[in-house]
DNA sequence: AAGACGAAAGTGGTTGA
DNA sequence: TCAACAACTTTCGTCTT
């Protein structure tokens, strides 16, 4: 385990990569909208996604001065659920120097090693602190691989927390747990990730996630609405290089399959993948059947079989 | 030749007796 | 606990563009 250490980084938290105002590319519109929580950067005018899975780096403020930044700038670092401890224990610095940057003497520095030795004894004293301690850098980890917010990695660092607490951990892999909280915490925020792309930066099956999910939702008492398909539209559309008047399209032909019925007990990734199919066809920019399997998850197949029912339902000719 | 189509068999999960 | 069931996948042969 490294050692914490504390500094107040505060000198180049400025380099934003986004200047704003932005201008839409599409439709001219100055109405640019950050959404740090579903970590996308889209048009609100005409619903064009320019960026997604941004990074929310930074501080929340914004100063103009030197003054303004020495006046907001508050000491230290956040109080995380992401470490461990919360990031609120002390640590003793593994350099043999004094406050004063003076070398200790040799003499000191055994007593300094002893020091630093129950020192983290006492912070990762149990196995379940140490556990915790890897639970809690995967969910980071694979937050950032995803390219979700710092809201929702914290989200799910807490979720750990109350399974751990519960004794949920027990005979399950530490892995499956904090992949499993991590899921959940995208559903919550109501930025879906699917199971697929969960599992692709996680060391476990997909399987294996579900059922480890469908365990702590029951245990924990989440309640969790389905997957709405239209949160999954502009993820996958901006994969698909499709742009907002598609995109709404799509949202537009979804709603409507969810009135006619033809949805009920469907995969909503399913109804998505055959909704841009027939979004991108009807506005002239066709994406293959595979295309869109590959980046949503699904088979061809199921898009077909999605498609002629919404297709007969809506009265649509293609 | 690539894409779309559809049949058939298999998988994993839910439900209800 | 087990069988029926729905959704979805895999595979593969055929048709269409």
């Amino acid at each position: 385990m490294e050692e914490v250490e504390h500094s107040t980084n505060n000198n180049n938290n400025n380099n934003c990569r986004y200047d704003e105002p932005v201008e839409c590319p599409e439709c001219g519109s100055h109405s640019i909208v950050h959404d740090y929580e579903k970590g996308e950067l889209y048009c609100g005018s005409c619903g064009l996604v320019m960026e997604e899975e941004i990074v929310d780096q930074g501080p929340e403020w914004r100063a103009f001065d030197s003054e303004q930044t020495m006046k907001r700038a508050r000491t230290g670092a956040p109080a995380s659920y992401t470490i461990h401890d919360k990031g609120l224990s002390t640590t003793i610095d593994w350099r043999n120097k004094d406050t004063y940057g003076k070398t200790i003497s040799s003499g000191d520095q055994a007593k300094f090693y002893r020091l630093r030795k129950w020192q983290k004894r006492i912070n990762v004293s149990d196995s379940s602190e140490r556990s915790l301690v890897f639970a809690l850098s995967e969910i980071d980890r694979m937050g950032s691989a995803l390219g979700l917010s710092r809201s929702i990695r914290e989200g799910a660092a807490l979720l750990y927390r109350q399974a751990a607490d519960k004794g949920l951990i027990r005979g399950r892999s530490i892995e499956g747990l904090s992949t499993a909280v991590l899921y959940a915490t995208c559903r919550q925020y109501g930025v879906p990730r699917t199971l697929d792309e969960l599992a692709g930066v996680s060391r476990i099956g997909k399987k294996e996630v579900g059922r480890t999910y469908r365990f702590i939702s029951r245990e924990l008492g989440l309640k969790l609405q389905p997957v709405s398909p239209v949160d999954l539209v502009p993820r996958f559309c901006s994969k698909l290089d499709l742009t907002g008047d598609v995109q709404a399209k799509t949202i537009e032909i979804l709603g409507e399959a969810e009135e006619k019925d033809v949805s009920v007990g469907k995969g909503p990734v399913g109804l998505v993948a055959a909704s841009i199919y027939i979004a991108a066809t009807l506005l002239g920019r066709r994406r293959t059947q595979k295309e869109i399997a590959d980046v949503t998850g699904v088979t061809e197949v199921t898009i077909r079989n999605r498609y002629k029912e919404i297709a007969e339902a809506l009265d649509i000719g293609i």
